[in-house]
DNA sequence: GTGGTCTAGACCACG
DNA sequence: GTGGTCTAGACCACA
């Protein structure tokens, strides 16, 4: 199974406290990391992505822009905007690969369980907070 | 190994774009789901939370509140805030402590290839994601 | 006589010792239960309170937050703070009116006896307390 | 019936958001204005108080200094809180029993209604507010 | 323009 | 010591 997909598909959670012009953002910038956009893709237009969730077209503007600003997509007046550039490999796709699908595992076994999306979030939360001294949000 | 502590200790995470007063909540929500924190045990005191982490008194203060108006835990004028319930235990101690050791096994293999915390934290919202309709926000 | 107005006025009574936040509170919910607030009305917008009555806009804004997590009301970002639903009207309008009109005719049968508002807001909680278990707050 | 009773019986509303020490002020005036309290009665004694109801005795000792500070009681030192004077008669006796007795009717007839004590307050309150300049605090 | 969050500092009520 | 409220003023996100 392949997690690649062609164009970014946007979702909003409006009970996270997160800004839903960064929660745009977050979403790019994660799948750029993980390789689902490549250089030279493109990301939906800003009507679709209004079509797609409830969002202001201002909003979604923003977001681009601060996307743009960061160095992670360009803007091509009358033609859309576009990735750049992989802000550097991690680690290999094929590696990456075998993580996806050893955590889908540990995810199935963990709903299997009982534990809801919460209590999910709260153990992946404390585990990665329990040994690191940075913090980093996520937003599954 | 017990990951049960004797009072909670937060971090903030600054990148995240997730109000402080709300990971507040969200860390207090999540230890209660975990059952890192029971029935009558107390939050630290604003003030010592203050002491703890660079933040406001007032922002503190907004996160217990938020919380008391959810039904979690309880302000007692002059002696503290103490936790009222569990909001209804999803699986075993057991049970979620195998998984926890899953999860940390997962993690070491995932860094240990190389990715960094923002790389795991977008291969697992993704993860999540991608078989649900409902949104969960974490901060790990 | 219709009792219905357009849009709230807040009014604060400085010797209650009910906090401010908390006035406005139940001054909105009030009004929502004798249907004086219906469901899509708006809320005056804090900058509008702020220019009403004397308080500061934090002070209006925890009320607002206070009536938005008790389903009360809901504040849109952007456009405003709207009333969410009546908690179930309790009795028929027309009989409300009648009762308003009685307990009017009451008042001033009161103050031609020449008690002044504490007295009469001393015999009501008196009348009520005495035949109930259940305890409530009323500022007229 | 005569709405006199030996001995005040106080009653806290832990919703209400007044202070329990003003709570106990409001109740004692308020008897005194109504005449159910006349000079040389005996207010309970704190430890009384604190039997009847769960209440620490400094908020007991506080609502009485503050009262004495009123020059509504004074505490004879080694025999308890006395009542000093009447604040002023509003009315006469017999009048203010009828309007007690016709209150209670009205009261009556809203619950009958299917009004609750939250609505019935709403509608006095609002009735009162709207003929006043003047507001006062209420706690049946 | 709207709501929303944060800081700073003061003051009150309760135990 | 504890929680709780208020003011003042700044800044952000959204329409």
């Amino acid at each position: 199974m392949d997690i690649r997909d062609a164009m970014i598909h946007f979702r909003l959670d409006g009970r996270s406290g997160v800004p839903p012009y960064r929660q745009l953002v977050d979403q790019v910038r994660q799948a750029v990391s993980l390789g689902l956009l490549q250089p030279g893709d493109q990301l939906p237009p800003v009507r679709e992505v209004v079509r797609q969730i409830t969002i202001n077209p201002n909003t979604v503007h923003r977001a681009y822009r601060d996307l743009e600003s960061q160095g992670i997509v360009e803007g091509r007046t009358g033609s859309g905007t576009f990735v750049l550039a992989l802000p550097a490999p991690t680690t290999t796709p094929q590696r990456q690969s075998e993580l996806h699908q050893d955590f889908m595992t540990w995810l199935k076994a963990a709903r299997a369980a009982g534990m809801d999306d919460e209590a999910i979030v709260a153990l992946v939360g404390f585990a990665m907070r329990s040994e690191n001294v940075s913090n980093q949000s996520v937003t599954p």
